[in-house]
RNA sequence: GGGCGCUUAGCUCAGUUGGUUAGAGCGCGUGCUUCACACGCACGAGGUCGCAGGUUCGAGUCCUGCAGUGCCCACCA
């Protein structure tokens, strides 16, 4: 065993070390078991990260919560597969690329479409591992065997075969509709990908003149320039104002195009003057009252964002441009009404920013009506579960007011989509491969559809495609329907939803291998299409002034600098217990310094047992390390022969049964703390010291139990501990036994199970008393300002059961631990004595000759004695009342009940105390 | 416009189905070169649980209103 462990726990090269071997060995690897497995699976896909992704705290804590769960499940003996992989992100990585042709002068039309692909897939060699080497730096027990990247040529055959499946089935149509243009990325959008903003600016009001009449119509917009693109004007039949003014027109100012007055609901007469502009090329709106009125549609805003032809004098300006210039032109024309300030909405792009431009384009869609119905009724149903629950409701409001989904991207880099256009006939030809020909004329002119697929098309898909679909495979009877989903609330929408829509569609009739299933806990699951049974939903993680973090405010924490810092196993635990579900995570460097003194706490502990296992002979030591008996479900070889003992093994069993149920309930904060308590708090601070005398006897049997205990108990915690921190507990672990573990790491090692018989509820409150009455010394001895190292005489009065022979069987250890010399009992209740305590168990006297000011004792007694009274008042008068005693249930009015009366005896004395004062 | 959170110690946060004395870390104060650990040990100070009502024998916890604050969704010119 190590003799030379440095003071203070270095985590830098330990955890390289680690995490290379646990790689190395394939210890996380999972080979697709045969028919007749009966171990219970667990599956769960990595929410692949973007391939130009920087790891960032969003994926650190999600990750280290997969990965806490995760390894726990695999140590409880569950066959545990955690698939990698990437997504090729289709406009962040294609604006990656080209920024880097910028630099050369270049733009990817210069290269042309296949050239420029090359080029994406180069600089995907390069530097697309780069996150996935962050994430094995973090730990992430993931099969690297099975890493997938979402553009692999397997994944890619599934991509077409659901594009063609969907189109056969009528689910996906192509049309010319109104989509979020962003002229940036010269790509349409989805309308998640659209961030609204409100933001200062001008309404303006432009009178059109009515055709035949003096009149004008005044109409009010925030984007004039889309007046020249303005086909109608929309009045609302209700609105008596304009009932006069029904089926004629008006001249459209500026373009001198004559344009009718339409009724249509559009135009809510409460808002403005009640008069709307049509402009159904522009405008979603618009393009739908366009669609009821027949009305043209007149495109003036290209793809650039420039107006083209269709606005006369205006074409070729930039749209914002244009519209200064029609402001202007209209003022001075007499057709502007009035400019007030006004908040309008406004769409940006997601990517990069740019104002979102309605245009009016050909696109692909999916119809999404037919497809959410399965995909809500198994969340309704409860086939699914979401975490926390009220993200259940807002996936149900989403699903139940969905619009068709924009599948088509206007870029180069993605799944192209598997369409070929007839140059002869126009014929579309939908197929899985290149076709050679028409199938309706013949022809060998077939172009592909220039449009990819949007990438959240591609990795709604994944729960299936990775397990080999659309081949039915082993894997998926095994691992599909995947366990669980960890992800962040931003892409519930994005990819949660697809999921669920793809997953319910194209796994429909899919049964799970039943004696798996079984064995998993899914028995009474009645659908085993859907893609996973559980999603938790985590929270955010802000900065320590709770702002959200962003590139553009320049609060970014980056993880790697805090792992740099202050250790990887800090990080995490950090995460861990500041991760209560539901909100957000305001990280805070200080928790993590704290986190690492609890690492470098660990590490001391393993010190201090090397230190002591030298002392046993060196011939048992491998007995006492129990390769014989671990791996154990609990604590093995551990004899409890003393009340710590008994005490210590009580509490390892109540946290192990607690850990379980919070992780059960991804409640990690509390998990984490409750170990952090019971190693520090309890192990640390109270055992260790309590069985330091046994390490040192002279009795050779008795050092060799109490080394014994100590190894079982600390090598039990170490695995209780694992999933949250990996590294130290596997160098240390593996340390125990000198390089011969029972098995290969302790990730693979048995996770503790709480065993209820050796939960000892009369060792834990006979510890309190003893923990109770040190503490009070220690309290009286820093009061009287005692000499640290002076050993004081004290004197106690003990009643309740027992409590004499529990603190005679214990003197040696409250005599070292306060300090003490000649503990004494005596007989009656020590009332008299200044520098006393009293508790329901026992009087304490702490013998110490000092001229007490008698103003300064009596105060402090005083102080002491008003919460009592207080508090013995509350008690009365709660139990003075009818009500209470009867409604309250029993354990409560009898606990009250008991309390008062130590409250009762604790004042009595006290009072007595202050009389003997005079 | 709709929906959802948050407000608890100086700071950052816990506190599941209402139940006896509201907790932690950091920070703060005092004292310790105690032979595992100063990334430590011991002891301590610090809270009208945002405000106002209500339900209840009992409210940090449930309800209503108000005030701050944050987020998400939305085709109102």
């Amino acid at each position: 065993m190590p003799h030379d462990l440095p003071k203070a726990y270095e985590p830098g090269a330990i955890e390289a070390r680690w995490a290379e071997y646990w790689i190395k060995e394939k210890l996380f690897s999972v080979p697709t078991p045969p028919p007749g497995e009966t171990r219970p699976v667990f599956t769960l896909l990595l929410p692949p990260p973007n391939v130009t992704g920087r790891l960032h705290m969003g994926h650190m804590l999600n990750q280290t919560q997969m990965d806490i769960i995760v390894r726990w499940h695999r140590m409880r003996g569950f066959l545990t597969l955690w698939l990698p992989g990437t997504d090729h992100a289709g406009i962040a990585t294609q604006m990656m690329v080209e920024r880097q042709l910028a630099k050369e002068g270049k733009k990817r039309s210069d290269l042309g479409r296949e050239a420029f692909i090359e080029r994406v897939w180069e600089w995907k060699r390069h530097y697309g591992g780069a996150i996935l080497d962050q994430m094995k730096r973090l730990g992430a027990s993931v099969d690297w065997d099975r890493e997938y990247f979402t553009m692999d040529e397997n994944l890619s055959r599934a991509v077409r075969e659901v594009f063609v499946r969907l189109y056969e089935e009528g689910l996906i149509y192509r049309g010319k509709y109104i989509v979020n243009w962003c002229p940036r990325c010269e790509t349409a959008i989805s309308d998640l990908e659209v961030k609204h903003e409100e933001v200062p600016g001008k309404l303006y009001e432009i009178r059109y003149p009515v055709i035949g009449s003096s009149e004008f119509i005044t109409v009010a917009t925030t984007r004039p320039e889309t007046m020249l693109g303005d086909t109608a004007v929309a009045v609302n039949e209700a609105d008596e104002r304009y009932r006069h003014l029904r089926g004629k027109s008006v001249l459209l100012p500026l373009m001198k195009r004559e344009i009718p007055i339409i009724l249509d609901e559009l135009a809510k007469p409460e808002f403005g003057t009640g008069a709307v502009k049509v402009t159904p090329a522009h405008d979603a709106n618009d393009f739908q009252a366009g669609l009821r009125h027949n009305l043209p549609q007149i495109e003036v805003i290209d793809e650039h964002a420039r107006m083209n032809e269709n606005a006369g004098v205006y074409a070729r300006l930039d749209r914002f441009v244009a519209r200064e210039r029609i402001v202007e032109d209209l003022q001075a024309q007499g057709f502007l009404v009035g400019v007030k300030d006004y908040v309008v909405p406004l769409g940006k792009c997601d990517r990069c920013g740019t104002v979102v431009e309605p245009r009016l384009s050909t696109q692909w869609f999916v119809k999404i009506k037919p497809l959410a119905e399965h995909a809500i009724e198994a969340v309704e149903k409860g086939e699914i579960t979401i975490v926390p629950e009220n993200y259940k409701q807002i996936y149900l409001n989403w699903m139940n007011n969905i619009y068709d989904w924009c599948i088509s991207r206007q870029l180069w880099w993605g799944h192209r989509i598997p369409v070929w256009h007839c140059g002869k006939c126009k014929t579309m030809v939908v197929a899985r491969e290149a076709p050679t020909k028409c199938t309706n004329c013949g022809s060998a002119d077939l172009q592909q559809d220039t449009d990819v697929l949007d990438t959240w098309f591609s990795s709604g898909l994944l729960p299936f495609t990775t397990l080999g679909w659309p081949e039915k495979t082993r894997d998926q009877e095994v691992f599909y329907p995947t366990a669980l989903l960890i992800t962040a609330y931003e892409i519930l929408f994005f990819w949660v939803a697809r999921m669920i829509m793809f997953g319910c569609h194209f796994m429909a009739g899919h049964h799970q291998d039943p004696l798996i299933k079984q064995a998993s806990g899914w028995a009474d699951k009645k659908d085993d299409s859907v893609p996973f049974r559980n999603v938790y939903i985590h929270a955010l993680v802000r900065d320590a002034e709770r702002q959200k973090m962003s590139k553009t405010k320049g609060n970014v924490i980056d993880p790697l600098e805090i792992i740099e810092q202050f250790g990887t196993d800090a990080t995490r635990f950090t995460l861990a217990a500041m991760a209560a579900p539901g909100t957000d995570i305001a990280f805070n460097e200080s928790r993590t310094e704290g986190y690492r003194a609890f690492a470098n706490k660990i590490w001391n502990v393993a010190r201090f047992m090397f230190m002591n296992l030298d002392r046993v002979e060196a011939s048992l030591r491998p007995a006492l390390a129990g390769s014989e008996t671990r791996p154990h479900m609990g604590v093995a070889g551990f004899e409890p022969t003393t009340l710590e003992d008994r005490w210590i093994l009580s509490r390892f069993n109540r946290v192990a049964r607690d850990v379980a149920s919070e992780l059960e309930d991804y409640r990690f904060h509390e998990a984490a703390n409750g170990i952090y308590d019971f190693f520090w708090g309890e192990f640390c601070d109270w055992y260790l010291e309590l069985i330091k005398p046994r390490l040192n006897s002279a009795d050779a049997a008795e050092v060799r139990t109490a080394c014994g205990n100590l190894v079982s108990l600390f090598e039990a915690a170490l695995r209780l501990l694992h999933p949250i921190m990996p590294f130290i507990t596997e160098e240390i672990w593996q340390a125990i036994y000198e390089g011969r573990p029972p098995v290969k790491s302790i990730a693979l090692a048995a996770y503790p199970q709480a065993d209820e018989k050796q939960i000892d509820l009369a060792a834990e409150t006979d510890m309190a008393v003893l923990q109770d009455l040190i503490v009070s010394v220690r309290n009286l001895r820093a009061e009287l300002k005692i000499e640290p190292k002076m050993r004081v005489p004290i004197e106690i009065y003990a009643h309740g059961n027992g409590t004499r022979a529990l603190i005679e069987q214990n003197r040696g250890a409250v005599e070292r631990l306060a300090t003490v010399e000649k503990l004494a009992f005596v007989e009656s209740s020590l009332a008299k004595q200044t520098g006393a305590r009293s508790t329901a168990r026992f009087d304490l006297h702490v013998v110490y000759e000092r001229k007490i000011d008698v103003e300064t004792e009596r105060k402090r007694l005083r102080r002491d004695l008003e919460p009592v009274e207080k508090e013995i008042q509350n008690k009365e008068s709660q139990l003075g009342k009818e009500q209470f005693v009867a409604k309250a249930p029993a354990h409560v009015v009898e606990g009250l009940r008991k309390r008062l009366e130590e409250l009762r005896i604790l004042r009595d004395k006290l009072k007595r105390q202050l009389d003997e004062l005079g």
